[in-house]
DNA sequence: GTCTATATATCGATAGAC
DNA sequence: GTCTATCGATATATAGAC
């Protein structure tokens, strides 16, 4: 914590485009935010910590954001984005089968909790803190990521891949087991990333799966 | 919210001893208490609006606990030694098979979890909050409360009844997906508690209970 | 772009009368 | 037990020099 160079970091799973050049001053800025939003939460967050750990004073900060609310969307926003797309590359590249594609998703959901990804680790009663128009945005981006796991779910069942649960809740049911990873995971215990979203797929995919045909 | 009568509210789900006698001021005082740091989380929930809503004044407030902090983990301890007696009573009365507990244990969780009881529904990240010896007590009731359902996996899958499964990644799955369902569920949806809870003991258990001994 | 200085509001908590 | 009045700290945000 409270870095002051400007060199990449590797320990934030979310940016990808800053891998040569040193990140900006913005950068430095989003990701102090969305380290201390993330920590403490919207409220007990405060932007002369955030300004800190950028490297400038508060007054500055406010070169770089016009309030804390639009701060917190801005990272939001930008973070919800970038596990958007990977969610939807790795399903892309898992295979042909539903069931491939929701063990991708499902794996890659595990991931970005444990990996503490901004928007899986923010703390869900503080979006109460966002403008209307803010939340509202917010809750389609949430709804839109739960949709791809969704989706599979629901696609896996038409196509007899899947037994007919409810698509909705069991989609619901994989984004909170992320959350709750998030929650107890560190990197320093016995199971790595990988190893607990496998558990995880084996969980959900031996419940969903159709037995291959017993013949009466 | 706001009510000022001394009358047994039925909205609250977590106190069962004020049947007939008007509740006390200081039961007042924690229900909202409950109310404020669960909607709102422990730094966005005001002590002057506890108190607004309790029916006194701050300064009064402070006649029926130290401080903020200590009034947090009083109606924090208080509520989960209340779900933890509940978890324990329903999972003794549901029958003699680990897999007849278990779905016991899930319903009933999910069930605290819709109905918003307040360990279950209040922000995980503001234990930080609780100073260190609130914050170790805390945590053993959390895991008391984990336990629970962690051991009715073990001990079905030492009976034969489950597969062997990780019971403490199985448990966590469960917990999240409660507290998952907490964040989503209104009263006015198209589904009770119990129907998600059945939905999710059936997610559950199918995917760990063994087929009935299928012959080579 | 970055700073010092400050305005303004609200917070938790306390003193002391009744 | 409950109140009025207030203390001291801290919060977000802004003004204006450089």
């Amino acid at each position: 914590m409270r870095r002051r160079n400007g060199a990449a970091s590797a320990d934030v799973p979310e940016g990808g485009e800053q891998t040569l050049a040193p990140i900006s001053r913005l950068e430095m800025v989003r990701q102090a935010a969305r380290a201390h939003f993330a920590a403490h939460g919207y409220e007990a967050a405060s932007m002369r910590d955030i300004a800190a750990d950028a490297g400038i004073h508060i007054a500055t900060l406010y070169f770089y954001c016009s309030t804390k609310e639009q701060l917190l969307f801005d990272v939001l926003k930008e973070s919800f984005e970038q596990i958007q797309d990977s969610l939807r590359e790795q399903i892309a590249a898992a295979g042909e089968t539903y069931a491939a594609r929701l063990a991708a998703g499902i794996a890659l959901h595990v991931k970005l909790c444990a990996e503490k990804a901004f928007p899986t680790t923010f703390n869900r009663v503080d979006i109460q803190r966002l403008s209307d128009e803010h939340r509202a945005e917010y809750i389609s981006m949430r709804d839109a990521y739960e949709r791809e796991l969704r989706d599979l779910i629901s696609c896996g069942i038409g196509a007899g891949e899947f037994r007919a649960v409810d698509p909705k809740l069991t989609a619901f049911a994989i984004v909170g087991i992320g959350h709750t990873v998030g929650y107890w995971y560190r990197p320093d215990g016995p199971l790595t990333p990988e190893q607990i979203g496998a558990q995880y797929v084996d969980l959900i995919l031996t419940s969903l799966q159709r037995p291959p045909a017993a013949s009466p």
